[in-house]
DNA sequence: AAATTATTAGGAATTATTCCTAAAAAGTAT
DNA sequence: ATACTTTTTAGGAATAATTCCTAATAATTT
């Protein structure tokens, strides 16, 4: 695993970022800093680095992946309505992975609510 | 909703299969039964049968969609390896459905491990 | 500095899913 | 049952997200 200047600017983006932003965001915001950065590798290094476990990324029922600068366990919230997504603090205290669950090795747990959020409701 | 041959025998090949499958196997498995349906058709029946709480849909990463005929909250374990969903007993006891989290409401709830399975280990 | 290897940009390809339309089927009223 | 209304269908086109491909470039090693 190299040092490029791409891996280490979508690294800070992301560890940057209060949200929870996907690829094409991610994108985004990296090319305000380097304009010439293409999609594929924005996508390429985001893999990397939650191979890694640099960062987490997050499944979304009906749309795009998203990415979390917080790599602890914890829960999200997915809003039909409006899309966003919001951290939960999580009722698991441990987070299980390295365990065995049923002889099979866990990497990663995801947990994900879904409904509608406080704001789309009220409207 | 109206009653249609299709709407019926996608539902009756969920409930039938004992593994959590992809439309496209979904797919396959009806036309078995009805040979002129179309991949569409599934796809909108199988969003409309979980939108009405007849089946759940499972939300897989760096996948397809799965779709399971048990709607009472269980997680699920996928592997990397081989790709294969298996059930795992759920230990929140009550489901959260209807209720409130940091005042957003909940519809569903998806617990999802992600790892290597026992037999993609030992190999 | 030269050689080696990984990574990049850019675009094409792929995958999963949704959307579109005219025709057929289902349900309702006659 | 027959005519009418509404929903659903098949089939294919369109879309969205992501991955793959390739020659050029950048990073590391010698």
């Amino acid at each position: 695993m190299r040092n490029t200047r791409q891996r280490e600017t979508v690294l800070k983006v992301v560890n940057e970022s209060c949200d929870h932003p996907t690829a094409e965001t991610i994108y985004e915001r990296t090319r305000l800093i380097l304009p010439s950065i293409s999609l594929g590798t924005v996508y390429r290094n985001l893999k990397q680095l939650s191979d890694m476990g640099a960062i987490r990324e997050i499944i979304i029922a009906n749309g795009s992946d998203r990415y979390d600068k917080t790599v602890r366990l914890h829960a999200h919230f997915s809003c039909r309505e409006c899309g966003e997504v919001f951290d939960i603090p999580c009722e698991f205290t441990d987070n299980g992975i390295g365990a065995t669950i049923c002889g099979n090795e866990i990497e990663n747990v995801e947990v994900l609510y879904r409904g509608i959020c406080n704001k789309c409701k009220s409207k």
